[in-house]
Order: C-alpha cells, then structure tokens, then sequence
DNA sequence: GGAGTGTAAGTGATCTAATCAATTATTGTC
DNA sequence: GACAATAATTGATTAGATCACTTACACTCC
C-alpha cells in the first residue's frame, strides 16, 4: 500500500509538507478552498485521522482555516517565519504593555526604513490604506482594527525586512483579541481618531522620503498608544485573568 | 458519555488547554512524561485520534516532544507568546541576513536593559553560562551552540521584557539548523573564539552595571557574526534551497 | 562477573469503517 | 419572490485492531 522507497516516520508531518506544496503549486491564495479531508487522504493514500493531524499542524501554524460543514481554506497566503502562539489566551495587562515595549523599540526602525526602501506602489498602498481608515474611523464595527493591522503590516513590508515585519504581524494578531474586548464604542473614539491622526503623519513622512520624521512619528504614536493603556490600568480596571499585580514597571 | 453541560465544538482545541492546564497543575517540567496517549484519551473519554490531534496541536507550538515507542515529554516550561514556524525548512541567506538585522535592532537593547535591570542571580547565571562556554568552546560536538543558545537568551530575560525574549528565543532557535550545517570543525573554530571573547565583554559590562557598554558590545557581537555570514555568501558558498537571488541588499 | 544479544512489554503510528454534526445548496411550497 | 423543509457535502469523532519503534530486562556466552 506504500509504493515509495522513502521511510517516512511521523506521517502526518510529511504530509503537512506535502500539502503545503499542493497548495504552492496550485497557487492557492487566502480564502481559497482545498480538496476535502476524504479528497486529500485518498490522495496520499493515508486514512482520515491521519491527514487530519497534518491539517491541525498547519491550522496552528495558521495556514489553513478548517471549518466544519464547509471544507478547508487557506487562511495566508505565505508562511510566517514566526507565529503567535495560539495556545495563549487573553494577555495579562503586564504583557500588553511589554508588547507596546516591543513595537517602541521595532516599529518607528522598520518606519524609517519604509521612508528610505519603499517602492512607489507601496507607498500608494499606504496612503490607500489611510483613506480606507478615513472611512473606517467613523464606523461601529471593526473595520477600523482591521485597516489599522493592515496599515502597520503593509509599513513593516515597506521596510524590506520580512523577519521583523513577521515579528510586528505576530505581535498585532496577538493582541487583536484584547483590543475587541476594550471597545464597546466608548469613549475610545477620541482614541481611534487620534491613533488615525498619527498614521496619517507617518505615512506622509513615509511618501515624503524622510525617515528621521517617519520613526519621530512612529514613536510618538506608540508611546501615546502605550500611555492610554497605562491610564485605564490606573483608573482601576483590571484587565486579563487578574491575580498577577505584582507591579515592576515595564522597563523600555 | 459527555456529562459536562458545556457545548465543545473543536474537541481538539478544548483538549489540548486541558493538557496544558494537566502540565500546569502537576507541575511538569521539560523532560517529564505525560501519560501515554491511551492513557489520555481515556482518562478525557475520548478516543485516540482525538487526543491526537490535540497533541499534535501542542507539539506545533513547542510544548511537548512526542517520541514513537517512548512517551510524551514536556519541551517547555512555559508557553511562548511567539514561536518560530516549525514549517518552515532551511532558510535562504537573504533570510539569515535578515534574521541578523532583527537581532541587531532588538539584542544590544536588551543588553542594555539587562545591565539595568538584572537581578543578582540572573548575573551569576550568565556568568556561570560564560564559564560553560569556556569549557564548550574546546569542544567538538554541538554543546557551543546549546551554550550560546542559552547565553541570549539568559541576557534577553534579565532584561525583564518577556515578549522581546521570546522573539529572541525564536529567532535563535530559527536559524539553529542552519548553524549545524555550517560547522563541520571547519575554520569556525576562530569564529567561535571571537565569539566566546564577544560574549565575555557583554556579560562583563552586563555584571558592571554598565549600559553602554553592554549595548555597545553586543551590536559589536552581532555584526560581526553578520559579516561572517555575508564574507561566506560573497565567497561563493550558495546555502538555502537556491535559486532566489535577486539581490537588493538587507537594509539596516 | 561482564559484555553482548534477544525477547517481551509498553507506547506511539496508522488503518478501517462507520456514525454524528454542521454547513450549504436545492427544492418545494405558499 | 420569499421563506422553509430537505438533501448532499464535509468536517468531527468513535471503536477496535494492527504495525513499528524503544526500552528494559533477562538470558546466554565468553
């Protein structure tokens, strides 16, 4: 039943390969839909629970999105070096505010050399990206924390460095959870309109070439963004599981 | 045979938090065994392939080790909040180069925090780790690389910033295949002195309290080693699955 | 007694084949 | 034409059995 030479031990990682090819070679992009569970194990000619340990590997890794009833769709178009963890759930505020430490620290760099690196239609990517927030400011749902992770990812690929732009992704998916729990349309829009304020300075600093301007704004942005949780911390509520006050400021 | 109230769509998903929670409350530690997967499904009422997805789930993002005809062990203490893609195989230069330039921005700050903030026990940890390095260092198999893995991110956790430690963590253990492939005893022995000289400075200055000199000496470190990496790629060696050599140089 | 070998128990890996559950498209009715 | 019932598709889970790898123990042979 097995007609290759190859050993092949732990089955299921092979074949989270080889799917990965499928997809590759088919040029699937996200939302498209791959053959059904019994289509690929019939395929490979393995049985269904065991393809079915590849998928949840490449569900983990965020490939792919499987969805009961409907069939398996490619969730990303290429893989991430790195990943969120998704075995973690609601972040303690401590580590919201070591993950604004992060983006301090990476952000304004990855800014400043979209300023210099970034092609011209990257940079009408961006702007684009700000009118879409024109509109998506104004609006309840969550449009808006969808445009504004587009716009901090579509500035990390400007930058040319796919290694920290995999970080910044990783760090915006991980707390996009959070930023759905805050914002019951309170009085986070003063919020959101000013964190739309800043991303207009900076991608004009960006498709102005000046990156001196474009980190300067960059880092403006976040520290602002990084004060307001600091403020509602202090104003009393508690956020994450709770039980972990044990201070020490996060140093940056 | 479901006595809990509660609707689980994702069985999978809700069974690996529950071996999490199984490591957490038993206090498993990197190394122990987990009951065997019989064990397991049983002990949740489920059946095999089930369980099985979930702890392959779970060895996706680095928590567990599963080993055929052994057992399930534990691989880490805690949970990441970020984890290098284990899908993804060699890297091409271009990435190393670019895995290089994130350490460069990130590494030398935490240097300079860890010479801040470090406790007093986390300074005689990394002096001890530089001292395992001086024996390490004579040695031929691979106990330099585990070493000096465990050197970084000592300093990266001094630092007291845990998101920025775990990116370090999974940019080290990214490219840690890589660094095997590279060194058959060749003339990485002089490499890995300097190396070992570099680690010193920066755990001297770490221990002296000094962040200048920390951050100094560890942006020194790094780009170095990045010289090294690009002094190879110049000197005709083609790493990585080839092939993608479209150039425009990683900015820093 | 010690080194090596062989065997058996434990454990992960995979298979088969069936049933349950959710989604989606279709069809039919009003 | 809108809505509801239904059928087909597809993922989710089960059950028990068999295969393959590891490990430890006992046994043999020197």
């Amino acid at each position: 039943m097995d007609q290759s030479g190859l050993s092949k031990p732990n089955l299921s990682a092979y074949l989270s390969s080889q799917i990965q090819n499928l997809i590759r070679s088919n040029d699937l992009k996200p939302g498209d839909r791959l053959p059904s569970a019994r289509a690929l194990a019939e395929q490979f000619n393995v049985a269904t629970p065991t393809i079915r340990e590849a998928l949840r590997r490449l569900q983990a890794t965020g490939l792919i999105d499987i969805r009961h009833g409907s069939g398996i769709y490619v969730r990303r178009q290429s893989d991430r070096l790195l990943l969120s963890n998704p075995g973690v759930g609601a972040l303690e505020t401590q580590t919201i505010l070591q993950v604004l430490d992060a983006r301090t620290l990476i952000e304004p760099h990855l800014a400043g050399l979209a300023a210099q690196f970034a092609t011209p239609s990257e940079i009408e990517a961006l702007q684009d990206l700000v009118r879409q927030a024109d509109i998506a400011v104004e609006r309840t749902d969550d449009s808006y924390i969808r445009v504004n992770y587009e716009l901090h990812a579509a500035i990390a690929r400007a930058s040319g460095n796919l290694v920290l732009t995999h970080i910044i992704e990783s760090l915006l998916e991980m707390y996009s959870t959070e930023l759905h729990l805050t914002d019951p349309r309170t009085g986070f829009a003063v919020t959101r309109a000013r964190d739309h304020f800043h991303h207009h300075i900076v991608v004009d600093a960006i498709a102005a070439r000046d990156p001196a301007s474009a980190t300067g704004a960059m880092t403006e942005h976040i520290n602002v963004a990084r004060q307001t949780v600091v403020a509602q911390v202090s104003a009393g509520a508690p956020s994450g599981k709770g039980a972990d006050t044990n201070g020490t400021a996060s140093p940056l």
